[in-house]
DNA sequence: GAGTTGATCTCGGGA
DNA sequence: TCCCGAGGTCAACTC
C-alpha cells in the first residue's frame, strides 16, 4: 500500500518527498509508488523524447514530470497551460536508472507512441496517494439545452422541442422540434460565441434533415447562442438559415 | 534571484523542497519562489473552486497544484491527462496563509475568472527555476503542406501550387492552385483521419472562392488525408468534392 | 482585441 | 473499436 510506502516518511502526511535524491534511490520510490497507484512528479534536469503520431525533441533542462498511476504523463515546463510532452492515459510506465541517468519511459499502442525522459539529476520526488473524486461542471452546452427545453419560447413563441440527439444522417442534432406552423425545426446549441464551424455543422443537419423527410416538408434551422461572428452570421444567410442569441 | 533561494537547501540542487512545511512557511517560499520567476507545485488537501465561464467546485481530496510564473495554475488529480481545475497564462497567483488554510487565488480579466485552491495541509512544496527552452514538432500539417509543395504530384499529375493561405471570404484555404487543365483548386490538408468538419471547411472554402473568381470558373475541391470517415467521404460526394490519400 | 484554425488535441458517449 | 462533437478547450497567427 502506498499509504506504507508513504509513511516511512511521516505519518500525518499524504506525500512522501525526497530531495535530491540518488538517481538509484529515485528510481525505486517512483517504481514503488507508481505499482501502489500513486502519483510521482520528478523534477530536474532532463532531456526529453517523443515519438509517435507527432514527434520532438527536448534539449536538457530544467522540468518537472509527473506520473500518473492511469498511465498519463506530463512533461512541464516554465510556462503554459498545456505540457510540452505527454503521454495520454493508458500508457505503461517503466522507471529505471541506466547509465545515460533516471530514465522515465511511458509506452502505448494505438497509437504506438513512446515518451522517453531522461534526467541526469533529480532535485525533487514526490508521490501521493489521490482519491478518486466526482468533477461537476456547470454552464455547458448541456445547460443551455435544459434551458430550452424548460423554456422553448426563448427561441420563438409556439416552438416545441419533440426530440434531443435526434439521429440524422449528418450525425445527431442536438434539439429537433416543430414551429408553431409545424414546421420541422433543427437547432444547434453554443454555449459561447458561434463560429463558421457551428454554422457548417447546422447547415449539414438541416441538409441531412430535409433528405430524412419527405422533399415537400421545409426544415428551419436556427443557430442558438450568445452571439455569431460576422463569418458565421454571412454563412447562415447564405444558407437560409437563422440566429437567435440565447446568453447564459 | 530564485537561485539564492533554492540554494538554501542545496546549493547543487536546480530545485527547492518541503516536506510537509507549516502553511505559514509553504505561503512564504511560494510567494517567494513565484515573484522569483519559479514553478511551484503544491500537493496536499484541498478544496478547489473555479468561476468564470463555467464553473465547478471540487471537495477536498488530495492533489497537486502547480503554479507557473506566466500565471498558469493546474489544478491535478490521480487520473487524466488534462488538469481538472486550472487557469490560463495570463492570472495573477496570490497565495496566503488564512483562517480557512492555505489558499492560492488565481484571478485573471477578459474573461473574468477565478481559481481558488484552499489547502487544510501542504504535504510537500516544490519550486524550481525553469529556462526557456525551444520546442519542435514534426509530423504537423505544416509538414503536410511541405510535402505536397515539394511534390505536388503527390495530389494529381499536373498539378501546380499557387499559393499557401490563399485569403477567401470564408477564410484562408491551405492550398490554391490549377489543374493540368488550368481550373482552379482547392486542397485542404489533414494530418489525420478526416471527418465531416473537414469536408465542411473545404466545401466553404470552394463556396466561396467559386464567388469570389468569375461565375463561369470551375473550383476543385480535394481534401488531402491519410484517411476520411464514412460521414465525411459522403458529404464529399453530395458536394463533388474530391479526396486524395496522402500517408504522412 | 476579435477571428480563425490546428492540435500528439483530450474526453465522453453511442453504435 | 471507431465515430462524432464538446471543451472553461489552448495556442498561434492574422487583422
Amino acid at each position: 500500500m502506498l499509504r506504507a510506502l508513504l509513511s516511512s516518511v511521516s505519518t500525518e502526511s499524504e506525500a512522501r518527498t525526497l530531495a535530491s535524491p540518488s538517481l538509484d534511490r529515485a528510481a525505486a520510490v517512483a517504481s514503488d509508488a507508481l505499482a501502489a497507484g500513486g502519483v510521482v512528479t520528478l523534477v530536474g534536469r532532463c532531456a526529453v523524447v517523443y515519438e509517435g503520431r507527432a514527434a520532438t525533441d527536448l534539449a536538457a533542462s530544467v522540468r518537472q514530470a509527473t506520473l500518473k498511476p492511469d498511465g498519463a504523463a506530463l512533461v512541464h515546463e516554465g510556462t503554459g497551460h498545456r505540457p510540452v510532452a505527454w503521454q495520454p492515459p493508458g500508457a505503461d510506465h517503466a522507471v529505471a536508472h541506466r547509465e545515460e541517468g533516471l530514465v522515465v519511459r511511458s509506452t502505448r499502442d494505438s497509437p504506438e507512441e513512446t515518451l522517453t525522459v531522461t534526467f541526469s539529476t533529480v532535485s525533487a520526488l514526490t508521490a501521493f496517494a489521490a482519491e478518486r473524486t466526482d468533477r461537476e461542471v456547470t454552464g455547458t452546452e448541456e445547460d443551455v439545452r435544459q434551458r430550452v427545453l424548460d423554456d422553448p419560447s426563448l427561441v420563438e413563441a409556439g416552438f416545441r422541442p419533440l426530440a434531443t440527439e435526434r439521429e440524422t444522417a449528418a450525425g445527431a442534432v442536438d434539439v429537433f422540434g416543430e414551429d408553431r406552423d409545424g414546421r420541422a425545426v433543427v437547432l444547434e446549441l453554443k454555449r459561447g460565441r458561434a463560429g463558421p464551424d457551428a454554422a457548417g455543422q447546422l447547415a449539414r443537419y438541416v441538409d441531412a434533415l430535409e433528405r430524412d423527410l419527405h422533399a415537400d416538408r421545409e426544415v428551419r434551422g436556427i443557430l442558438v447562442a450568445p452571439s455569431t461572428t460576422r463569418r458565421a452570421r454571412r454563412l447562415l444567410a447564405d444558407r437560409g438559415l437563422e440566429f437567435v442569441a440565447l446568453t447564459p
